[in-house]
DNA sequence: ATGATATAGTTTGATATCGAACTTATTGGA
DNA sequence: TCCAATAAGTTCGATATCAAACTATATCAT
């Protein structure tokens, strides 16, 4: 059965959604392809915070990180407590706010997230093989916009 | 050994980390988005198989679902009882494959599926305003396009 | 026909997610 | 100063996810 009597083209609710149907399948499978390659219950969440705190700094709060992954705080104590019993991340106290904390990367943290990469890159290159990165270029700040969008709008 | 033909400069990892770090925050917020706007336990998996089961027709088997949704079969199992204790879908008997099942939709499954896009459709709408829908709808191919090839590289 | 192998789906158990309540610390106003 | 309101992080409980083992059925080779 056709949707209901035809609204103006570009404002068909189905548009958005099959977007967002096509980014859920690519999220699920590239998680499954990433965490195949990371070692015992390591998993996305756990690499992707190592790899923020390098790429950005390393000494940020949970709240920063909760915000900067858009999850949950109560997700993030989760996650951090992973990464400390593993010894790649070390919470220390905030030296000006006593209700809040820092994260420092361990040398053992820094060293297994390279490793990580290491593994990951024949991976990536077999895709690479098939993707078009020229075109991954251009996709990515065009995603990154509409994910701007999308977070203004959900505070607003 | 392989030939060192000089590689694109751009096959840095880092750009399709990136690119799947949108992803994966996109999916996140459009996640969050839908689910605050439908009622009850309902989460955004029941209403893709429900709209699937539209879209696509119902009598579908679990492992069909399982493989349209890239998702393990003992996943649909839990999502498919959440939907049949709700009452939306019936599960019978598969009539010439002893082994399989077959999902129906029920009257208040259809009805339900039209309820919650009733209530999606002002979100979608205010996004609209701020969404490009054009550059959405040049998007969706290109992610259909990188979707089929992480899953054929997936099997492969 | 018959046993071996493969397939559809469920169960189990372990972990991830995350809203809500809670604890502790800071801030701001009187 | 004091206390009410706010903020950072944790705990708790309920649910989702999913690999591995299991059950039941089908198919294939001999």
């Amino acid at each position: 059965m056709p949707d209901e009597d035809a609204p103006p083209a570009e404002l068909n609710p189905g548009t958005v959604f099959e977007f967002f149907n096509e980014i859920g399948i690519i999220q699920q499978l590239s998680r499954a392809m990433f965490e195949a390659r990371l070692p015992d219950g390591m998993i996305v969440q756990h690499f992707s915070v190592l790899n923020h705190l390098i790429r950005v700094a390393d000494g940020r709060t949970p709240l920063e990180l909760s915000r900067a992954f858009q999850v949950p705080k109560a997700s993030l104590t989760n996650t951090l407590s992973g990464l400390e019993k593993r010894g790649f991340i070390e919470m220390r106290r905030h030296p000006t706010d006593g209700r809040s904390k820092q994260v420092w990367l361990t040398e053992e943290g820094r060293a297994f997230r390279e490793e990580a990469i290491r593994l990951l890159v024949p991976d990536i290159m077999a895709l690479s093989d098939k993707l078009n990165i020229d075109q991954l270029t251009r996709l990515t700040p065009q995603l990154a916009e509409i994910r701007k969008i999308l977070d203004d709008n959900r505070s607003a």
